[in-house]
DNA sequence: AGCACGCCGACT
DNA sequence: GTCGGCGTGCTC
């Protein structure tokens, strides 16, 4: 009898072996109904191998293999193979966190059948290309086996229509595309435009805000090579594409395509290695693309494609003014060329952002008598003013109260909000603008996707002057109208702890500054800023990625930082700070440690945000000069790491290639 | 990760 | 006298 390997969603790096009536190699990739300790699990099937050599006795036997749904094929178990040894994540929670929830359940209802229908959509025709996007789509080679291309492309310079003219090309040779964007939610656009390009095709998307039933819909319809082309955010480079033919990842230096629990993986750097081991290409497309990617485009590692012109001609980039503020009266933290410059646009019926990166009315409530401010008693972090509904709201782990009279230890009547946030900007643009119509946009103000496609319907018929809000308004959207984008409490991530704070910086305020402008009416950028003279900003006025790019590679080189560094943290938390760092302190002294020259540990550290919902942080930067080396000791460490005894209370995990610290 | 078994504190 | 805390060990 033939014994089954099994994968299961557990997160131990072994397998389960099972005895089965009948089964054959051709199983290999089926689901299959299992007896586990007390109940009964749904596994993969990994290997089946002759029964000759096994202990028979000690084996369970195997309940149904499922053949309804066929089996997944070998290259998407050796995709979650790489993704489990690169993470150090188990190979069966890769493998099953990969297959929609209602194919996993043991009793699994009966499948109702659902056609996935594209609602019909009017074929949109093909703009005629621009001298440059016809260069860069001549020096991709789609026959060519595998080939990384990076596409930098300044806002507005018609990357989307590079990618649908390739999704074309490719469809057209019978194969499927995957197309990853950072967040579905927040380009609606872009799924509109792939639909009206392809109406005759199938478009599913794949998100984790989709309905479990649809979702599995969606991810049959691409296993079975009945979907065309595969729009999703991050989970959706897990899933199974018999003609997978071109991968694109859009936004690419965009921080959601890294997962930030369960498996720490990196989405883009996942395509990079799928796209490889199925021998074809993938194209990496952004405005600011991340450094590592920028390196292995000037390593040769990546072929580099550049759009450097708008595609429209008459779209002018916008011209970008640093406004010192060190010599300037601010009102509630608005310069008055600020004000002029808005003011100007209102009477001109053009509509103004304003960005500022933090939401709430005030990051925190201080008593002027005795010293109190408004901290989260569960997290070090303080809590925020939402003056909108009378809340302070702490914005890690949740936590909210009412806002108090008086200072709670003092008594004093003097409490006041201390800096400012996206609602006290509103507040105070409406007293002083009275008749300009100001919309919020931020997750208070926008907290769905009906919400944000209300938000940006108002937008785009002009229903707002003054739009303020965070990050969510920098993605990409045109508003035709915008001509103004005024940038205010920049400078914080200037000096961040985080060394990649302005990295992520200089592409926010590319990506804000790309709104302004886009028409015929040429745009502005006001960013205030006490530190007019740092090279950011000087980099941000010269619109030169090139140029700061390869300022901050010869930096990350000298101090032998990422991607000159390859890393793995090791986090632990705890009710106490002690017993996290202890455990840190163990690991870090292990016996594999001294085995391993090439990599270096650093000490145990609290975390920077040390106290998240009453768990105390620690971590432990491990760090080699060769990624071989890091990815030799990373599973010999997590194994010893792994049989260390720590107390019951403590988590920990190991994430390779981390972004924050 | 679950879920059992197993040995020490405050209670119907 | 028991209910229940979580320490430790196992899952084919």
């Amino acid at each position: 009898m033939p014994v089954l390997r099994v994968a299961l969603d557990l997160p131990l790096h072994r397998l389960f072996d099972y005895v089965a009536e009948s089964a054959s190699p051709e199983d290999v990739g089926c689901l299959v109904r299992v007896p586990f300790a007390k109940g009964e699990r749904v596994g993969v099937i990994v290997e089946v191998v002759d029964a000759s050599a096994w202990p028979l006795a000690q084996l369970k036997m195997a309940g149904d293999i499922l053949r309804d749904l066929p089996p997944l094929p070998g290259d998407f178990l050796a995709l979650c193979e790489f993704a489990s040894a690169y993470y150090q994540a188990a190979f069966g929670e890769v493998l099953l966190q990969a297959l929609p929830a209602g194919l996993k359940r043991v009793a699994r209802p009966a499948r109702r059948s659902g056609r996935t229908t594209n609602p019909p959509e009017r074929t949109a025709p093909a703009p005629e290309l621009t001298a440059e996007q016809s260069v860069v789509l001549g020096a991709i080679d789609l026959q060519a086996r595998f080939s990384a291309h990076l596409l930098y492309g300044v806002t507005g310079s018609g990357k989307t229509e590079v990618y649908l003219r390739l999704i074309e090309r490719t469809l057209a040779t019978g194969e499927q595309v995957l197309l990853l964007v950072p967040e579905i939610n927040l380009t609606p656009q872009l799924e509109g435009r792939v639909r009206a390009r392809f109406p005759e095709r199938v478009v599913v998307s794949l998100h984790s805000e989709l309905a479990e039933a649809a979702r599995e819909r969606n991810w049959r319809a691409a296993f079975a090579g009945e979907a065309d082309i595969v729009l999703g955010t991050r989970l959706a480079i897990f899933t199974p594409m018999p003609r997978l033919g071109l991968i694109v990842v859009d936004e690419e230096h965009d921080s959601s395509f890294k997962q930030q629990d369960g498996m720490r993986y990196s989405a883009r750097d996942v395509a990079v290695f799928r796209a490889h081991q199925r021998g074809i290409p993938i194209l990496l497309g952004s405005a600011t693309p991340s450094l590592e990617s920028w390196a292995n485009a000037q390593s040769r590692r990546y072929a580099l494609l550049t759009l450097s012109a708008r595609a429209n001609p008459e779209a002018k980039l916008p011209a970008v003014h640093l406004l010192d503020t060190r010599r300037m009266v601010l009102h509630d933290g608005v310069s008055e060329p600020l004000i002029a410059a808005i003011s100007a646009r209102l009477e001109r019926g053009e509509q103004s952002l304003v960005f500022l990166n933090r939401r709430g009315y005030a990051p925190v409530l201080a008593c002027a008598a005795c010293g109190w401010v408004s901290r989260c008693r569960r997290c070090a972090a303080n809590l925020v003013l939402h003056l909108a509904d009378r809340r302070l709201r702490c914005h890690h782990c949740g936590f909210e109260a009412r806002v108090p009279k008086v200072c709670p230890t003092c008594g004093n009547q003097d409490i006041h909000p201390f800096g400012r946030g996206t609602q006290r900007l509103e507040v105070w643009l409406q007293e002083h603008f009275p008749d300009a119509r100001i919309l919020r946009v931020d997750r208070d103000s926008v907290k769905s996707r009906k919400q944000w496609e209300t938000m940006l319907d108002r937008i785009h018929g002009g229903d707002a002057d003054i739009l303020v809000g965070t990050q969510m308004l920098a993605k990409g959207h045109d508003f035709p109208k915008l001509t103004l984008v005024g940038v205010l409490g920049a400078d914080a991530a200037l000096f961040a702890a985080d060394w990649r704070a302005p990295e992520r910086l200089f592409a926010q305020l590319m990506q804000v500054a790309g709104r302004a402008g886009r028409a015929e009416l040429m745009g502005e950028v006001l960013i205030q800023t006490q530190y007019p003279d740092h090279p950011l900003y000087a980099a941000l006025v010269g619109h030169d990625y090139p140029g700061f790019a390869a300022a901050l590679l010869r930096e990350r080189e000298q101090a032998g930082f990422p991607p000159y560094a390859f890393q793995a943290m090791l986090r632990a938390e705890a009710p106490e700070m002690a017993a996290a760092i202890a455990f840190l302190t163990t690991a870090s002294a292990l016996p594999v440690v001294r085995d391993h020259g090439g990599v270096v540990l650093y000490d145990p550290v609290p975390m920077k945000l040390s106290r998240l919902a009453n768990r105390e942080r620690g971590q432990l930067l491990a760090e080699s000069h060769s990624r071989p080396a890091l990815q030799a000791f990373l599973p010999r460490w997590r194994e010893a790491v792994e049989a260390i005894k720590a107390p019951a209370k403590l988590r920990w995990h190991l994430e390779v290639d981390p972004l924050e610290f």
